[in-house]
RNA sequence: GCGCCCGUAGCUCAGUUGGAUAGAGCAGCGGACUUCUAAUCCGCAGGUCCCAGGUUCGAAUCCUGGCGGGCGCACCA
């Protein structure tokens, strides 16, 4: 426990003792005081020969200490053997400390995890610091595709992760519906509404409307918001000028959008914090003010932008714009933020959007964007520094495409044929769990394959059915064990009493091992902004499991249920317990139900 | 042309943010089913970590320059 009262995790508190050694040494005046001990690292060796931890703390040291690292190591290596629970210390290659621990160790972690369940792995390591996870924010122009799907389940296991280790996180939507192509949908919803009307409007009123508009978003979805207009407005719309029907048509068609979306959203298990409305903004006068604060600064002027070079638009002309000093913030040009005929450009409001965000107290913030928005990155960072004095922070996981295949071969998509798939319909076949856990089973700027026929496999190599067997063969085994142990022993807080000192086999203390590293994990994949790393973590240890059941194959002495050692079956079922909940808490960050049995 | 991302076993990909002899799965070969679900496991084989320099005790990882692939590039979001 420190002084907060939280429990420190294993390596944590093993990187306490290191520290606490070099005090020991800085006292003595044989370590200079004041060396820097961040880089100092405390974790399992990539090497399981090499023991339990190693640190590095000799070779990070020993420069500033004017030091050989072996030498440095050697004096380490006195203090740490004072260390009850170390068993073991060993100086190997260039300076690396190799610890043993002693078994009780890995005994007293694994009661530790029955005690706190799946809040196992929960970390202080975010301080409690505010952070903003905006994804999705997809134009409510319709039905969010596979693309989105995957921005929506990284943005909000990202968000699930931060909250494990300690960050306070908000999941934010912004919704663009404000710009261009919400008007163009409005004007689709309009034709809708012109055909729900049927006979009260003349045929040629239709035609001559489809004749003047160039018309998108000619999707059957906009049906029902045609029909909903038409029993709201009846004829009144018909034959008004656009600016009479345009922000009644447009407001109707957002809002029924929106819920479209937050109907696939929830298909998925996604709910967000915090809907923010684009023209609520520009309302509030939000932009001007964006705008006006970084003209304060200088940061705004009229000029004229080269061509891009080697690929010149058919209609580029030279005109002067206003313009963003983008490149005072490491951007490649100076960004745009009126058009020419001085409305403006997207940027504008994003610009404002980010200031808000900042205002409203988060100084970090992360965009989880399409692969299509790769090209604007730079400068919306750049705009966040403008705005904040460099202040803010703002990362962006720019996800890559997503490729639907059904046994290897491409699924043809074309919405112009009606053969899109949509993510709700994804959903419907396949399973709101099993979509989250394989879009997490790749680096976000990777792009990922989503193969219907092998994501519903139950092979090795369908992860989501691996990591789950592992789960259900637990709880299997826990089935079970309740025909010859009363249900009130198999508790996990009964189970985190047993003698745990009775687990012995090299393949049971390193399935201790592998969960132990479960908090380690959450910290280094929440500060990397990775959350696909719990997948590989599960993945591993669900593999560990399973190699472990089976030696119990081999081997009937090593099976989990030994009905004549009931203290020695209690011992294995709190292991076996314990990897169980492992498994649930990674799940929990994905959003994903660990199942109790396969069939 | 510029910017961003990617390049690791035949294939698909990890690689603990600079650590020790680079790891999984699939495919290939050889083994383990009177079971707590063999829907799994064990073993063998498989590598110029794209190339060339640099930084340092130490590089797949960081820097520079190339090569190859993807995406983007005023007035769409």
């Amino acid at each position: 426990m420190d002084a907060s009262g939280e429990t420190m995790s294993l390596f944590k508190r093993f990187r306490e003792e290191v520290l606490g050694s070099i005090q020991a040494l800085q006292a003595e005046g044989r370590l200079p005081a004041g060396v820097d001990t961040a880089r100092v690292t405390v974790e399992p060796p990539r090497e399981a020969s090499h023991g339990d931890m190693t640190t590095n703390a000799a070779m990070v040291l020993a420069s500033p200490a004017g030091m050989k690292p072996r030498d440095l190591a050697g004096l380490i290596k006195i203090r740490l053997e004072e260390v009850g629970a170390i068993r073991e210390i060993e100086i190997a290659g260039p300076g690396f400390i190799n610890m043993r621990l002693d078994g009780s160790v890995w005994h007293e972690e694994l009661a530790e995890i029955l005690r706190t369940g799946t809040a196992y792995g929960d970390s202080d390591g975010g301080k409690g610091e505010v952070v903003n996870v905006e994804f999705v924010s997809a134009n409510p122009t319709g039905p969010l595709h596979v693309g989105h799907g995957r921005g929506a389940v990284v943005g909000d296991a990202l968000a699930s992760l931060l909250a494990k280790a300690g960050y306070k996180v908000s999941r934010e939507y912004y919704v663009n519906d404000a710009g261009a192509q919400v008007e163009k949908l409005a004007y689709a919803a309009y034709w809708r509404y012109l055909e729900a009307l049927g006979d009260d409007v003349a045929p040629d009123v239709i035609d001559g409307f489809l004749h003047d508009t160039d018309l998108e978003y000619r999707g059957d979805y906009l049906v029902p918001v045609g029909e909903r207009l038409a029993r709201e407005h009846g004829t009144d719309l018909v034959g008004q000028a656009v600016d009479d029907w345009l922000p009644a048509v447009r407001a109707v068609v957002v809002d029924a959008m929106m819920d479209l979306v937050r109907e696939d959203l929830s298909a998925l298990g996604v709910e967000f914090d915090c809907f923010t409305s684009e023209r609520q903004l520009v309302d509030d006068g939000k932009v001007d003010d964006a705008l006006a604060f970084l003209e304060e600064r200088g940061l705004v002027y009229t000029g004229v932008l080269d061509p891009p070079k080697g690929k010149v638009p058919e209609d580029w002309e030279s005109r002067p714009q206003t313009l963003f000093r983008a490149t005072e913030f490491g951007d490649d040009v100076d960004r745009p933020l009126k058009k020419s005929d001085g409305s403006w450009t997207y940027f504008s409001p994003d610009i404002a959007y980010h200031r808000d965000k900042f205002e409203r107290g988060f100084k970090l913030m992360i965009n989880v964007w399409g692969a299509d928005h790769g090209g604007y990155v730079k400068r919306m960072q750049a705009a966040v520094k403008a705005m904040t004095d460099g202040e803010g922070d703002l990362d962006v996981k720019v996800c890559r495409l997503v490729n639907l295949l059904d046994g290897g071969k491409p699924v043809k998509m074309s919405k112009r044929a009606g053969t899109f798939v949509t993510l709700s319909e994804v959903i419907d076949q396949v399973g709101k769990d099993v979509v989250r856990f394989i879009m997490l089973t790749r680096t976000n700027d990777k792009t990922l394959d989503f193969d219907f026929a092998k994501v519903t496999e139950k092979t090795r190599d369908n992860p989501v059915f691996y990591v789950q067997y592992a789960h259900a063969r637990a709880r299997s085994v826990m089935r079970h064990a309740a025909e010859i142990i009363s249900p009130a022993d198999l508790t996990p807080e009964a189970l985190a009493t047993a003698t745990l000192d009775r687990l012995t086999d090299s393949a049971e203390l390193d399935l201790i091992r592998g969960m132990a590293n479960w908090p380690r994990l959450v910290e280094t994949a929440a500060e990397a902004h990775e959350p696909h790393r719990v997948a590989y973590y599960l993945n591993d240890l669900a593999a560990q499991f399973h190699a472990l059941w089976n030696k119990g194959n081999d081997d009937a002495s090593l099976r989990f249920i030994r009905e004549d050692d009931l203290p020695l079956s209690a011992a294995r079922l709190a292991l076996v317990q314990g990897m169980a909940t492992v498994i649930a808490s990674g799940l929990k960050v994905f959003g994903v139900m660990p199942v109790e049995e396969m069939r």
